[in-house]
DNA sequence: ACCGGTATGTCAAACTCCTGACATGCACGA
DNA sequence: TCGTGCATGTCAGGAGTTTGACATACCGGT
């Protein structure tokens, strides 16, 4: 094919120059910093994770937090049945309406969040600030391009 | 604290604004993309990409595969023992010298490669195509920013 | 009233991956 | 020569996740 345009037909055949492959690594590195910094809170990424939805938006079903966190009901069902046996959040064992059980989070689970958040923090902070600030907004919309791209 | 810099100080409070969150889904999304791919290859990913690493550096080792695919050792054994298996892949049982193994793609392999990679090509454009030429090579060198940053 | 479609919670089994550990092989300096 | 350090390959165990399946509960149109 000798076509006009020279760009953007076929991916590098380097596989390191792919845009997969970058990201991949720049998720790898993210999700080994998290882990780390969380294990000396006693929390994994999905604990983390799911304390933050349901902070911000008390109340929510297993699956809708397994939506918002990217795994399966099942694996965030097992995420909530640690995180109820550690006191961190409550569930009702029943409701009058439909299936969905609520979450919300105990006093407990509030504090260990707030404490975790701030290692948290520290890492989203070294990350972003390596991306210009008058770039970064530009940077956000073009992930979410592709994640809709790769959705469709 | 009434500071005079307004931004980045601290991340959004909203998780799902935060740069983690999005790169997450973006990652995530992708991942399901290429499962889903390279399921009616027979492939899984991190197989997919222990292939196309031994395309094209022939003779790595799986301490060298396992860096490159950012998984651990062990997990890399286990590809490799499954690509063996296939058929699509060979390793000396014994070396002269050291003992790392180098792995070559059989003829097979690399067929199999071959047919795979159409299916990842296709993916790797509509995730390219979703954000602009022109700012392609800024968006790849502000993840490798990223990167750094998170394993310095 | 019924029934198909959809959404939820949960169980079981399988798979993947990681942590921890051990043995082997080479390189370097004492 | 010996010993320390480092890298590699591999085994065992466990933790986390997924796929598949099933029962329950609402909602819609017939």
């Amino acid at each position: 094919m000798h076509d006009g345009t020279p760009s953007s037909h076929t991916p590098p055949a380097d596989v390191t120059q792919r845009l997969g492959y970058r990201l991949k690594r720049t998720a790898s590195a993210l999700r080994g910093a998290m882990d780390k910094a969380l294990r000396e809170h006693g929390l994994t990424v999905p604990q983390y994770a799911c304390l933050e939805l349901l902070d911000q938006h008390p109340g929510l079903s297993n699956a809708e937090l397994a939506r918002g966190t990217f795994v399966t009901r099942q694996s965030m069902n097992t995420v909530l049945r640690g995180l109820q046996d550690a006191g961190l959040i409550t569930r009702p064992a029943t409701t009058d309406h439909g299936r969905a059980l609520p979450a919300h989070l105990t006093e407990q689970g509030h504090h260990r969040l707030t404490a975790a958040r701030s290692a948290v923090y520290a890492i989203d902070q070294r990350m972003t600030q390596a991306v210009p600030t008058q770039r970064l907004a530009q940077f956000l919309a073009d992930l979410d391009h592709m994640t809709a791209a790769l959705e469709e």
